[in-house]
DNA sequence: TGCAGTTTTCATTTTTATTTGAAATGATTG
DNA sequence: CAATCATTTCAAATAAAAATGAAAACTGCA
């Protein structure tokens, strides 16, 4: 099932070599940013697709489930990293990589990231509400909690910029 | 057994309360980093402690086995998130939190991320020689690579330097 | 409208990650 | 140098996350 066509062209092996390098590099970088790993096997295989693939084909390259396909293809439509594409004279849906990296990373980081930060800032206030009146006077506290504010701070103005380095 | 000397001070609740909001705000921060949960609750009290705490008020105070309560200590000493400190009279070791940020964000880039980053460029190196001669010449494969390796390259600049925004 | 093809959803299963608990190891001191 | 206390290690148990598979919900065309 998985090797047909070997005479078609002279380089479906290499083909192939390209698609497990890629599918191997995308599921350890989705990988670091918490992601499962069919999402950066999608996300893999169709990087170095020339043509939209539909979900049974995806489900099939990769012998994934079609729930598993589904799931991850939503997941990185949310991301904004595929976009589905009409095919003429087929009912599926197409999917092709996005290929820029920096809405990839911004989505996530303004998805993933930026709601902890704002919720770091509410746990932040209730630390500074749960300190006794001496505590309040007490520089230990008081230098600990600063730090924190500045983190989310920091945080909160860095990671937004952050994708924006990356001019790919 | 958790909240005895109620009437040693007047704030002892209020100090449990900055504790809990402490250790949910480092449970989800080191969730984000992809650390498990025992790492953020011993780090998230040890952030607020005045005193060193051994290893077995941790485990106490936080209800954790002694296992993880030893295998968190040692992931947060390898991230340079804590360091032991000698007390007299008391055979035990005793951890303070580091509250350099920087240093803990910057060991972590450095030991979970930079790694990644290496191998990624050997697999990008190997995706080019698995390149046939007429995909060589073709834009979309050479596209692709080229904004592989920018990936790469900019990743390797900007993670490390990440950390130095952080003047904590 | 009804039907075949397609996709989504979600309870269940499988896999992976974390915690536990207890034995082994290591350290201090009497 | 033995005895006790402290810590680490690691196999087994538990919990959490992801994948599966099948039923339900769409979708467009005949």
């Amino acid at each position: 099932m998985k090797s047909q066509n070997f005479n078609r062209s002279s380089n479906n092996l290499d083909k192939q070599a390209l698609e497990i390098e890629s599918i191997d590099f995308f599921v350890r970088l989705m990988g670091i940013l918490g992601m499962p790993r069919s999402v950066g096997e999608i996300y893999g295989l169709l990087y170095f697709s020339e043509k939209p693939l539909s979900m049974d084909k995806i489900s099939s390259r990769l012998e994934i489930s079609i729930g598993s396909t589904s799931q991850g293809l939503k997941t990185l439509k949310s991301l904004k990293a595929i976009r589905s594409t009409y095919v003429a004279g087929d009912r599926r849906d197409h999917y092709l990589a996005e290929t820029e990296f920096r809405r990839l990373f911004s989505t996530f980081i303004n998805d993933e990231i930026m709601p902890h930060l704002e919720s770091a800032n509410d746990r932040i206030s209730r630390m500074e509400d749960s300190l006794s009146p001496s505590e309040k006077n007490d520089d230990f506290y008081l230098v600990r909690l600063e730090k924190l504010k500045k983190l989310t701070k920091t945080g909160s103005r860095l990671l937004p910029a952050l994708a924006g380095f990356l001019k790919l």
